[in-house]
DNA sequence: ATAAAAGCTATTATATGAATAATATGAAGA
DNA sequence: TCTTCATATTATTCATATAATAGCTTTTAT
């Protein structure tokens, strides 16, 4: 028995993203969103039996071709195995590539729980303490310049929540390259998908981002001092700050849903 | 022009890799592992123009459908993008995924400079004696029993360095799953690369891992105690002696070299 | 002479049909 | 009861055709 239900309500729905012609996306990468989301959000569950490829792309609307590279972009990042007779499946979840870059971002577009924030921040402050340690010892004068400019732009931004994201995401992520460690800097896409959820809940919030200012002054102060201990603990109290935030915001967020 | 001879290197190199039915891989890993390797082992630099589908496909032996699988399967690792008429390239390094367990493989199994293993390291110090500690807290008894049966089981083949390696990968892992964050457990395939390349350079040294039990006992003892810092300090320990012995393999390898 | 616009062309993107290979399942036999 | 074997199902691979796009060239208008 196939899932039709299920089935079409994936393909209305990639017809509604293709209309609102969300991403400059070709059909590839609507395909890959809309089954990875599926996938990643719970839709479909590990050990799921998939639709066989013909039905599956008929589903979609799209050739096998496109389907069948989707399938082999999810299975690169350790969503989906395909064998012979068996068919495709959902592989578990301690397979998954959680840091993939896209399927961060799939498993935090939307209705974040606490928990997720929790996994998040406490990977973050694993990291980001020690980047800004390696940071203070490491960085040219060069990147201490651009760290400092970005710092400006942060400032001049402050009440705009808007505006704030961009030179904020800008300056965590070039802490992280400054450690001049390849594997560290791959960690940007999990700063990225952190602030990007951080934004998305507090933009009722119109208050700007102003509060957050000092101790990133600390931070950029303290990689411009050379002090690595002061990098670390100023960004451990910056990511103090920053889950307080986000756990408020998402306090608030479920009081009015009730 | 097009690099004739640099695509008949690869034809060949696949034909080996072929015959030598490395891997259960069908035609689509054994092409991608190929690829792969040229590129994060630099042989195909970033900005590279890469041949186009038809002449790259012929120079592997495998039909245009499985070379674009591979393309779409390292564009979503960050190693290459395809636009139409210009063509596909090779994306700067920043945008690759060094943490993906495929590029990780690639990029250490040969070759490792000092360098890699400093990188290495410095993130696995970041993250394993935080996992230890937030293992401590929370591991359920039921875990730590099957901590101390992979420690019983280390013990058994502590002095046979092929056996070693299994049993010692699965413990780190666990550690890494028993945190319950999810984020973290993804990390497991750095670990499994870090432990893959320590082992097959200390292959030469038949004096067994036997040094390592103590600190690796100290771990497990300290989550089983629900001791936080105990595990932190004793993963940092570990961490020092395991950098300590790749470290002198390598110098014992260039000296050997020389 | 310069700049904008139209058209050409090489290249990827998508689609489709057909052939091949692998394997889980069940039937047949020892 | 176990083993062997055939078969149907499914992914995998191949070959080919059409569409879309971006860079380049030519044209054209000012």
């Amino acid at each position: 028995m196939k899932p039709r239900s299920t089935l079409a309500a994936q393909a209305h729905r990639l017809a509604v993203t293709r209309a609102s012609g969300s991403a400059s996306a070709g059909l590839h990468a609507m395909v890959l969103n809309q089954i990875g989301l599926s996938i990643v959000q719970g839709e479909l569950a590990p050990g799921d039996p998939l639709p066989n490829a013909d039905d599956w792309s008929a589903a979609y609307g799209v050739s096998r071709t496109v389907l069948r590279e989707v399938i082999k972009v999810l299975a690169g990042k350790g969503l989906i195995e395909s064998r012979t007779k068996t068919g495709m499946r959902v592989r578990p979840r301690s397979n998954w590539n959680f840091l993939d870059p896209d399927v961060l971002a799939w498993r935090y577009s939307a209705r974040v729980s606490e928990a997720d924030v929790r996994e998040l921040f406490e990977l973050r402050r694993a990291i980001e303490p020690m980047a800004g340690a390696l940071a203070a010892e490491r960085a040219t004068p060069d990147q201490i310049a651009q760290l400092e400019a970005v710092l400006v732009e942060m400032e001049g931004v402050a009440d705009d929540g808007e505006r704030f994201a961009e030179p904020d995401l800008v300056f965590h992520q070039m802490i992280l390259r400054m450690t001049g460690n390849e594997l560290i800097g791959s960690l940007a896409a999990l700063i990225e998908t952190a602030l990007l959820m951080s934004f998305r809940l507090s933009n009722d919030n119109p208050h700007g981002h102003r509060h957050s200012m000092p101790l990133h002054r600390d931070v950029a102060g303290s990689i411009s001092g050379r002090d690595a201990t002061g990098a670390r603990q100023a960004l451990l109290a910056l990511l103090d700050q920053a889950e307080e935030d986000v756990r408020r915001a998402i306090a608030a967020r479920s009081r009015i849903q009730e």
